[in-house]
DNA sequence: AGAATGTTACTGACCGGTACGTCACTTGCG
DNA sequence: CGCAAGTGACGTACCGGTCAGTAACATTCT
């Protein structure tokens, strides 16, 4: 009973405990995020692990609750990020905001960066009942308001303009590296942003 | 030999005689949009195509060789829309980049509309050697110049930087569509062009 | 006649998922 | 103490179904 919430409490707790439902979870993130959700099947994942797939079905109560699963931990994980790096900036406004930017411009650099985990999935999983369907809507709707948030504290007109915006430049800088890399016009997406956020100072 | 050279000759000629091929072709064009390569097998394909499974692999090669004709479709009919829509426009050219922006907000607005084909496909095919990648890198590339040209014609100083920077925006918004649909932050696609292209005039 | 297509049946590999046996370690009890 | 029963974690071996792809042959249309 209560299958796979033994796997994500531990991991919520902090527990370093290694059990074969922690391999399984740290090796179907990583297989997931490189290779995508359904090029990545469970016989991989379990042999990745050094794992049997009954480990997994008694871990997670199916795929799609492992990827789910998943997805709630790199959600975690990258709004985790983001409030460090806005935290570290002080509180002046303007460091704020560039704190958050360069945060992505970073992330986009990484070698093995390959996109968004959340806006991959999204695309691979076009079934709207999928349970990890609500993680993403839910963790790009909170990105969403912390930058209307951050904007706001710019005290321009039209901050929600400003964030839709930023937003926009972000996503399509993630969205090309893809097909692009970094060097492509990903590397265009800090100059993009200021221009955007001294067209709204005005 | 030269099994699907036929499909796609028959398709660039314009003959509208309906064979088998066409119809498959037709028919995967349409369900790997809606849904994905790797989420539609042959077997639906032929079904929906109301024609069999040897129908189809003596007509392409492989599945894999399919995914590619149908790229190539789509990008060659994607770039088509955008010459028409420039030059529709005429030959002031803040009209013409205009004309560019508005294509792309109007094909967001379309309630079938689930992203761009190439886009979809690339993070679904990590593959590197996959005959479908070329076709995506040679789209987009050629997308850029487009947009590169547009810029120059308007006389900014930097002309490529604003061009990666709309491209940026224009992504972005295909990208966050996924999520949120056209009333998301997509919805300030049209005004953060606009806002970039002033900054660079000034 | 001959080209295009359909019919049927098949392959081997892989898919997500499970019934059941095994092992180590604890716990209760005389 | 000693020993058996219980408990939890794990692996072996398997299920039915689906995947992409093919061979051989019959049918239809022009």
């Amino acid at each position: 009973m209560a299958k796979n919430a033994d796997a994500c409490d531990e991991l919520g707790t902090g527990s370093a405990k290694i059990t074969a439902a922690t391999k399984i979870f740290d090796t179907a993130r990583d297989l997931f995020y490189r290779r995508g959700i359904r090029a990545v099947g469970v016989d991989e994942i379990v042999c990745e692990a050094g794992v049997t797939k009954p480990s997994l079905y008694r871990a997670f109560k199916s795929k799609d609750e492992l990827v789910a699963a998943c997805l709630r931990e790199s959600a975690r994980e990258g709004q985790e990020e983001i409030e460090v790096a806005v935290a570290k900036a002080g509180s002046e406004p303007r460091a704020r905001l560039d704190a958050l930017l360069h945060h992505f411009a970073d992330k986009l650099r990484q070698p093995d960066f390959r996109g968004c985990a959340m806006n991959n999935v999204a695309i691979e999983l076009s079934e709207p009942g999928h349970p990890g369907r609500v993680v993403i809507e839910g963790c790009k709707t909170e990105m969403r308001s912390t930058i209307v948030q951050l904007t706001k504290e710019l005290g321009v007109a039209n901050a929600e303009g400003l964030a839709d915006g930023l937003l926009l430049v972000i996503e399509g800088a993630i969205s090309t590296h893809h097909v692009f890399g970094s060097q492509g016009p990903a590397h265009s997406m800090m100059a993009t942003c200021d221009a955007l956020i001294e067209a709204h100072l005005r």
